[in-house]
DNA sequence: TATGAATGAGGGTTCATTCAT
DNA sequence: CATGAATGAACCCTCATTCAT
């Protein structure tokens, strides 16, 4: 193969992108390797350094732009939403579909979980969708909706139900559960 | 240093996994490597060799003895216990406190959540706890004490829930509840 | 940035030689890179090759240049000149001086010394001057000026001399001495 | 190859010094490479690293080793030495008969001059040399065998001097001297 | 049993050079 | 003339694994 020079960078870093999210999820990082990835993006070894300084910066780019890209999804989801149970449905909802439908951009994230770099973006994130839950639990409370209770308490716990799930669709696939009988555990709890 | 001709080579091996659990927390899988390992325990590399087959072989007997532990420790619990209430009680209370002292074990697993190998083995001890809890849920509700409900469902979520814990320790210590609230979710719901 | 458009490709390629010369004199060969040249010069990559053949092609042309400016000075300063001692003198204080001024233009030749190509250039243009410190002082010791001795053999020492000062130069600038002194030691010696 | 083992630790890290030694002194630094050391030295690539830290170290080791020795031959040749003509005869001829002989050590540190690091190292040296003879010089003035002088000065100069004569072995083997006229010239001067 | 020197495949990265535009 | 994206060989280095002792 000879200079494919498509002379445009930004549909090659595209491409990159496509194919390392891809590749980070099935092997995870350490696994990962440039070279696989350039093959896969029918590019050579020195292109992808031409588009990200090094290993690292190819991932934590992919890992920004995905957790970019839920935080926009919850935040659409939830503007001009008052009513709390209303809210906390469409955060399980499109928390439980989310993960249903775009395994690869979890894998990405959760691969290496204790991963030493990128971990700070991930706690901000993480820290910014707690508080979000707790919110909505507090809202609930004052509205008289929710029961009397400790919101910031609740909301650690249905935060990670939601990270339970992810995680479990990373390791398998089976363990789903429909978002409407999560939504009626939360709510109505276990017993009559 | 030439030959330390302890007792026998179980004390050996016994040294080795202790040290080679805390090298792969630490470090992780593809991080630790075997010269580390093999130093920590006072030991050659060649040493190591003698014990396990190789590095996957040393992982997986880590990780084999960490499930079969918290098996074990979740029939001690759980046997005995007839009440629907006191056994779900019991298991989430056991799943958090176990999580909360033992870090290191659950690292140990969780590291690389979608790690090559040891995934069947993983995957037959995940299995094994939803069924302990759908089990219970199902006594619950025939026992007339659980609301009527799909067991096998909200058995998904609770496991989910726990799963989400455990990772929250792995990656931020704060994310952290008390049993006590988490049950009282589960079992009350957020609604009045 | 499109085509710059210089009056011509002569003034380009200037630019590109000076540029080079700088980069080269801090980097050394090896550690100088292309695009580091291309991009110090204000063109692209692919510009330098329009100018020179490759990397080895740049630095030679701009060795020759810089030999050739020593030896036109040096041309210049000797022309006219009978006395023997003012001969040595003149070609002592222009090494020197010249060593003194033009530290850039000697680390190009100097930074590394055993380089492997550009070799017989080098070795033409030292040779050519020893012979020209040999010719002054076999015409100092026919006119009786200089001591009987052997020119050729005192020639190589002078020559030697002016080289270990130049190499001085490059790597502490500390070590510089005056052109009397060293005048000094070459016509009279230390013996009282 | 299978595994040499030789079991001797020492005999393999002389051997891959010996071995570097040449190598850095025909290749220089930056062209030499480590799989060419590695296999002249009849070892694996990653025996190099069992033995040095890295390329760096490797070339550091050695240029120490080198400096080492002569400071050794130096100081040997100069103990109880009183003279200042025999002192100044023994330091020109050892370092003349020395450039001679070893000519690969002297290209190991001769042939980057400017080289980025080791750099320090070097200076301590050549600085240390330059300080003895300025003593010499010193001494043979206030026992009034020298022509009064700026000691320091005339002491740059003949350091020049024989650091020229280095180099010049590195470049061309044919612009050597004899230790005897070099002296000649030093001691007397050019003119009558 | 135990050692640790030795192996070598393979990983990340650089950079002189080319060529379609 | 000029561009700069693309190439790919080659570099330094790591580490699981082996084996003579």
């Amino acid at each position: 193969m000879v200079h494919m020079n498509n002379r445009s960078g930004t549909e090659t870093k595209k491409r990159i992108l496509q194919v390392a999210a891809e590749v980070f999820a099935e092997y995870g990082y350490a696994e990962a390797n440039m070279r696989l990835i350039s093959r896969s993006a029918g590019i050579s070894v020195g292109g992808l350094y031409l588009y990200f300084k090094d290993k690292e910066d190819l991932y934590l780019t992919l890992m920004n732009e995905s957790l970019d890209y839920i935080n926009q999804k919850t935040r659409d989801a939830l503007k001009d939403t008052h009513d709390p149970i209303e809210a906390i449905t469409s955060l399980i909802t499109l928390s439980v579909n989310y993960a249903k439908t775009n395994r690869e951009r979890i894998l990405l994230q959760g691969r290496e979980l204790g991963f030493s770099f990128g971990l700070e973006v991930k706690k901000k994130f993480f820290k910014e969708r707690r508080r979000l839950i707790e919110e909505i639990i507090r809202d609930g409370v004052a509205k008289g909706v929710f029961r009397s209770c400790d919101p910031a308490e609740k909301a650690k716990i249905i935060f990670s139900l939601l990270r339970g799930f992810v995680v479990s669709i990373i390791i398998d696939d089976e363990a789903l559960f429909a978002a409407e009988e999560c939504l009626d555990l939360i709510l109505n709890g276990l017993l009559k």
